[in-house]
DNA sequence: GGCGTGGGTGTAATCGATTCCACGCCCCGT
DNA sequence: ACGGGGCGTGGAATCGATTACACCCACGCC
């Protein structure tokens, strides 16, 4: 593969000059900057990205570091994280820690050996020493959904609690009373942070959240599974499940199925997460949608930001309700489509 | 962040010491190897990739250009293809295509650049000069899903051949009569392909493919509801519609369900491409499974052997159907679960 | 006419690793 | 006792870029 140098010699100029006309310097004559477009045509030269790396101490790179790439909410983020970041001029490394702390730790170590320009971080838990120590060593770093409290990390997120009240004002209307919630693992905001919304608005309506009715997932489809089969078996099963994640809401579908009972007249459902596929589902899921698109895109201009040197801020936005069928209806043709 | 050269000084070694421990040489005295281990540990040494990479000429690193991350079948692969990498040795950069040709080249212009070791690739189009080029100038390439005929790369796919013949007998059995196909982008060899394989196996069955039932589609969504509406527009539409892959499928069932028809009562539906949601819909979706983990699986190590100066086969899997409900029963409890 | 200015250019240092080569030393065989 | 063969080690070249610095030359101004 041909070198600068190369294109030097065939330009019959110095190395500083291909150098100079390729970084649009301006002190390099008309004539030397045509030699030397021609000869790297000629060549079909393009600069090694790992040797300006090297000098310039900048790869153009983020991190992207996910908790589950089969859960299409992270895809879908993902997505709009390499869009913003192609944008910017920047390209995108994902890892993909499959809610394994370990399988975290190894996608950050990997991305920090590469000299990423900055991490955009989604935690599986509560923060390991790796990550902790890479922020406060100033790697430029942003967490995005989930985020690891005591960090001075700006934190892009969808703020849940309206639309979680607006859910449990839907089902209280639907006559349910009963609620249950299928939570996330502790270790994380997003399974802590639910739970308490769901608390809070049960709370306003008068209602409790029974210690049997919290079950304990893991954002996985089979924790909801098993969860749901637990709930069913109580003496008194729950009017209403909800499920902090969409893989969970899967389970839980699954599990009310394979009971022979139906959705939403044997027990409702209600996902945090809105995906296409719950459209197509049968019933179609009532869930919680989060801007997931512009959640990876203002992430990646907060990291951008303080990648060059510009102050960064955290953000949260919205999530709003979604109401389809699966939680029953009160009116003839009250469900939404998008 | 240290470099190599600070660990030299602490550990009172030459960079060149420090280095054979780091690679583990063996001419290193116990107690060269000892400090330096410490001064390693004491300095928080990571070595930086980037410059070894630029000395040694190789990132350890995979391209992987796909065409849709959005896709669950490519969602699929791209994790299994990190996970194989990752079990190699290897870290793996995902571009997404998005079925965009001029994405795709500047996805593989870009890994090209940052000189990765090998590039995996499923071709969103019959292949551009950049791509060419690529495997002409002897950059280590595996094709996977879809390839490029003509070009002396090895392809790692499934073949459905037998899978679709399957299908046909199913629906016939059902007493379908009329078929008709959603095709993919006719540049992709996944989209002419199952076209052919489909209409190959209504010869069997003394059914021709009319060219009315053949939709064009792009492996999106949207176009399987556009195709499927002229489908349902034609005087006598099918009985069957035939995605040619999943995303195609679920826009045909939301254009049947807005239609206020049913499936499979009014018209019935099959897939190319299994997915985890496809148990979950509304009726289950009958599909072609591909063995797509092992797919992923397989590329690696092709294009792994390729790298490492070993011979890389192509490699071809064999699909299967998935029977449910979406084309009807035959039998009471005939319906596959997996 | 001399000198300052600035544009165009090349030389060489540099980034952080790997690795070839040479050197010193010890040990062993003869 | 001396030569040879490792072994352990350091010096320095090298990978392919960027960029500070010096230099040359033409031009303009006084």
């Amino acid at each position: 593969m041909a070198s600068i140098k190369d294109v030097a010699a065939a330009a019959g100029v110095s190395v500083a000059t291909v150098s100079r006309v390729l970084n649009a310097h301006p002190s390099v004559s008309a004539d030397a900057r045509a030699r030397v477009l021609t000869a790297v045509e000629a060549l079909g030269y393009r600069p090694n990205a790992v040797a300006r790396s090297l000098r310039t101490d900048q790869t153009h790179t983020l991190g992207l570091v996910i908790s589950d790439v089969l859960n299409p909410y992270f895809t879908e983020l993902a997505r709009s994280v390499e869009e913003e970041a192609r944008a910017l001029g920047y390209s995108v490394i994902i890892g993909n820690a499959d809610e394994r702390p370990e399988l975290q730790d190894h996608h950050v170590r990997n991305l920090l050996d590469r000299r990423i320009d900055g991490l955009l971080v989604s935690p599986t838990d509560g923060g390991s020493p790796l990550m902790l120590d890479a922020a406060r060593a100033g790697t430029p770093m942003v967490f995005v959904d989930r985020w690891i409290p005591g960090v001075d990390v700006p934190v892009v997120r969808a703020d849940g609690r309206a639309a979680v009240r607006d859910l449990v004002a839907h089902l209280y209307a639907l006559g349910h009373r009963r609620l249950a919630i299928i939570a996330g693992p502790a270790a994380t905001t997003t399974g802590s942070e639910r739970v308490e919304a769901f608390r809070a608005a049960l709370a306003e309506y008068g209602l409790s959240l029974p210690d049997v009715y919290i079950g304990q997932g893991d954002f996985q489809a089979e924790s909801g599974r098993r969860v749901t089969e637990g709930f069913l078996d109580l003496p008194q099963p729950p009017e209403v499940v909800f499920a902090a994640d969409n893989l969970m809401a899967l389970g839980a579908l699954d599990a009310v199925r394979v009971r022979g009972l139906r959705v939403p007249d044997d027990i409702a459902l209600a996902a945090f997460d809105d995906i296409p596929w719950f459209v197509h589902t049968d019933p179609p899921i009532t869930a919680i949608a989060q801007p997931t698109g512009e959640l990876g895109r203002a992430a990646v201009r907060a990291l951008v930001d303080r990648i060059e040197g510009r102050a960064a801020a955290s953000v949260a936005l919205s999530a709003r309700l979604v109401v389809r069928r699966s939680c029953g209806e009160h009116l003839p043709r009250n469900r939404s489509t998008s």
